[in-house]
Order: structure tokens, then C-alpha cells, then sequence
RNA sequence: GGUGGGUUGCCCGAGCGGCCAAUGGGAGCGGACUGUAAAUCCGCCGGCUCUGCCUUCAGUGGUUCAAAUCCACUACCCACCA
């Protein structure tokens, strides 16, 4: 109930739009209060973009308000509002529930449900479901996340939602919604949608969305997404996501400007998020993952726990002892950090082909009994950074 | 409902019977430079059992020695007229 919240998140440029301010600020201090935040089960895990928005609703009941994460199992189903897809298989709706079981267990994670101000977990297939279809085509239709605000503000008093700015006349529409329908008077907050400094979206790769499933991204590769960051988008980032105070915050940008090269803010950023999705003992071999295989020490002189402990971070595959060793090529596909032969074999053309950390030379190179580490090891580098490891048992 | 235009590789967009796996741009990838950054420059950029072969230009069928290119039908999109 700090009066200063609305503040923070205006520092943190975290504000797109909010209903009138004043009032919103005069809400808020009155008491602790309910909002809610509403997620599509689009994938079977949460991505960084949908972590941009949940951390604003983590900020808001680190306030001491009480948050309700709102998982639309009902518009995952209806998805499309064209309607275009509109037949949908038995099978769609047990991976939709599949998928909303997941997306609530990530969200365990992130936010506390348990005190004063326990977050609550909601799915709008609990008050859509008892609907007939008739009369929910009728009396709804593909206004329901508008509904959802109103059914979120009878049931638990919600009076604000929060989400991207691009759910701004939705959210704006409930507020609507509840005025006419209830007589009361309910607010809205939108958070920028988060753009790179390039002008891509953030949050993506060449191979998609940063998931914050482990095994859709590993946390090798969500530390590494932050500590590689394009210098100019790691304020901002820092500023979104961190929950370190204002003061450290300005010294890790007062460190972005003076000395870059050194990445303190880089490292900090992808140190803090990693702990927060992945726990800090994962952050831990991570970063120890990385400084092993970056190092300038070489990897035959790395013990075999360190080793072992790093290669377990990285895309990989197994062979069994005793079958010859394919080529480089074949082994680099295999460990899924190329998608083809062609494109290994063009790798290797380029010169970008390494085999533990030494340059390889020819299409047909296959590593030999002598290249394995502690007998057992092999570790692939593409290009200056992109690693892989295979392990013969 | 009527008439006209469109559907090309990850995206945008040329091609309009053979020289087309298909111009160009973007994205992506490799190299140089660096800081596991950006910008810049150079190269690559469908797949494979790789001097060749295979699968691609909305779908299906047809004409032809030969089609992304011509014809017919189907689906979707767009424009003008109603």
C-alpha cells in the first residue's frame, strides 16, 4: 500500500496508460486491493513477454495488493474470434487444459499464495462453462475477457486489471462493463509492450520465444539471452524486470556507460532472472557452466565434474561406446544446435567450426578416440559462441 | 450476387514457357573487427548418399519435348460495381 507505486512503475517505465490517474492513486492507498491479470493459454509455458506484465502484478502485491491471475482456459478454446478455426477437436481441449495446468504451476513460482494478501489463481472456464453455448454466443461472444473483469469485480471485488498495452480498449471495456452493469467505478493500468533497441521483439530469438519452462529453454540458454543483450536494451531491462532497489539499479547503469565492456549490468540482469525462474542453485552452474567453456583455460584441463557439470547445460546427444565416432558434421546435427547437414557442412566451409574450442578443417572430419576428454567428452562450438556437447557411454 | 486483381522460399517482394532452387531487400548463419555487445565490411543462405540427384512457386487436374510462368476447376485474399 506504498503510495510510491505508481511512481516505481513510472520510473521503471512500466506505465503505457492507466485510467485517471489521481483516482487510480487514491484507490490504491485506500486499502490493499484485488486486480487481476488475464493470460492466454497460447503454448504450454509462460514466455518473457508474458514475464513482463506478471512481474508489474509481483510488484503490485509486493505493495500489498492481493493479485488474481486470471488463466483463460475458455479463450484459449475460442482463440481465433473470426472464427475461422472455429472447429476445434476433444484433443485440442485436453492440451488447452494441459496447457492452463502448466501456465498456473509457473505462476506458483512467481507470486505468493499464501498470507494476507495470497494471490489467487482464476480460470474463466469455471463461470463460461455453466453457460449454455447459445447464450453465451448470445450474450457474450468474443467479448468475454471484458466479461471475465466484470465476473473477476462480483466475485472478488476486483476494481483494476492490468496487461499490455495492446489489451487497453479491452480492459477499458470491462471498466465500462462494470460502471454500467454494477454502478461501480473500476481502473485500468497497461504496461508498454517491450521493443528491442533494432526494432525487433523482444523476447525472441532466431529459434523462437525465451520459455521459462527448463526444458523449452534451458537456463544455459535464458542466462545467456540476457548476459549477450544488445548494451541499449539492458537499462530498460533492468528497469522492467529487476527488483533491486532504484539505488543499485542507477549504479549498474552509471557502469553500462562508463565501462560496457565489462558487463556488470548484463551479468546482473541474467544472474537475478535466472535465480528468480530457476532458482539460484541452477543460476549458479550456469554461470559456472559459462565461465568454464568461455575461459581462456583450456578444456582438457578441466576437471570432469566441472566439465560434465557444464556440458549438462548445453544441447547434446549420446553415443554409445564403441560405434566409430561420426563426423563433426553429423554430430553437431545430432545435438540439434544445426538443423541440417547442409547448413553443418557450410559452417564448416566458413571456418566456424570447432571441436573443443580448436578450428576443424574439412567437411568429412570425424573426431578420433584422442579427442575425447576425460574419455568420455566432446564439446562442438559453432561460430564464436553457440556450444554443444556429446557424451559417449 | 456481378466483374477485375492476387496467392512465390522464414518475411516482404521480382519473375510471366526453357539459361529458375528461382533477381532484390529484411531476418538468420559464418568470417574480420570487438566485449560471448552494437555498428561496419566480406561471404553464405531448400534438402541430400552433393561434379549429380530430390522436393519447392496456394490445391487438383490438363496442354507441352519442357510450366512458378499457359488452360480448367477448387480454396483463401483484395478491389470496384450492386
Amino acid at each position: 500500500m506504498t503510495s510510491s507505486l505508481l511512481d516505481d512503475l513510472q520510473w521503471r517505465k512500466s506505465i503505457a496508460q492507466t485510467t485517471d490517474r489521481k483516482e487510480l492513486e487514491t484507490f490504491l492507498n485506500g486499502a490493499s486491493r484485488s486486480l487481476y491479470l488475464g493470460f492466454d493459454p497460447t503454448a504450454p509455458s509462460l514466455h518473457l513477454g508474458n514475464l513482463a506484465v506478471l512481474t508489474v502484478l509481483r510488484r503490485f502485491q509486493l505493495a500489498g495488493h492481493k493479485p488474481i491471475a486470471l488463466v483463460g482456459g475458455a479463450t484459449g478454446l475460442v482463440g481465433d474470434p473470426s472464427g475461422r478455426n472455429s472447429e476445434r477437436s476433444l484433443n485440442e481441449v485436453e492440451v488447452v487444459a494441459d496447457w492452463v495446468g502448466r501456465i498456473r504451476a509457473q505462476l506458483e513460482g512467481f507470486l505468493d499464495f499464501t498470507g494476507k494478501n495470497a494471490a489467487v489463481m482464476a480460470n474463466n472456464l469455471d463461470w463460461t462453462a455453466p453457460v449454455s453455448a447459445i447464450s453465451f454466443l448470445r450474450d457474450i461472444g468474443k467479448h468475454f475477457s471484458v466479461f471475465d473483469y466484470l465476473e473477476l469485480n462480483r466475485r472478488h471485488d476486483c476494481a483494476l486489471q492490468i496487461g499490455g498495452s495492446d489489451q487497453w480498449g479491452n480492459i477499458v471495456a470491462g471498466v465500462d462493463l462494470i460502471r454500467r452493469v454494477e454502478s461501480k467505478s473500476a481502473h485500468a493500468l497497461t504496461i508498454p509492450l517491450m521493443t528491442k533497441a533494432d526494432g525487433t521483439k523482444f523476447g525472441k530469438t532466431a529459434s523462437g520465444a525465451i520459455w521459462l519452462d527448463p526444458k523449452m529453454t534451458s537456463p544455459y540458454a535464458f542466462f545467456q539471452f540476457f548476459l549477450n543483450s544488445d548494451d541499449r536494451d539492458v537499462e530498460q531491462l533492468l528497469r522492467s524486470f529487476s527488483f533491486k532497489s532504484h539505488e543499485e539499479l542507477e549504479q549498474l547503469f552509471e557502469s553500462l556507460k562508463t565501462n560496457p565492456g565489462a558487463r556488470e549490468a548484463h551479468r546482473a540482469l541474467a544472474r537475478e532472472l535466472t535465480s528468480l525462474i530457476h532458482g539460484e542453485s541452477e543460476t549458479l552452474k550456469v554461470e559456472a557452466a559459462a565461465k568454464a567453456l568461455f575461459g581462456q583455460g583450456e578444456l582438457a584441463d578441466l576437471d570432469v565434474e566441472t566439465l560434465s557439470g557444464a556440458l549438462s547445460e548445453l544441447p547434446r546427444t549420446n553415443l554409445s561406446k564403441g560405434v566409430p565416432i561420426p563426423t563433426w558434421v553429423d554430430l553437431i546435427v545430432a545435438t540439434g544446435l544445426v538443423e541440417s547437414k547442409s547448413a553443418a557442412r557450410r559452417i564448416v566451409k566458413e571456418g566456424g567450426a570447432y571441436l573443443n574450442n580448436e578450428k576443424i578443417v574439412g567437411e568429412d572430419f570425424a573426431p578420433t578416440a584422442q579427442s575425447l576428454l576425460h574419455g568420455r567428452f566432446l564439446v562442438l562450438r559453432k561460430g564464436k559462441r553457440d556450444l554443444a556437447a556429446v557424451e559417449i557411454s
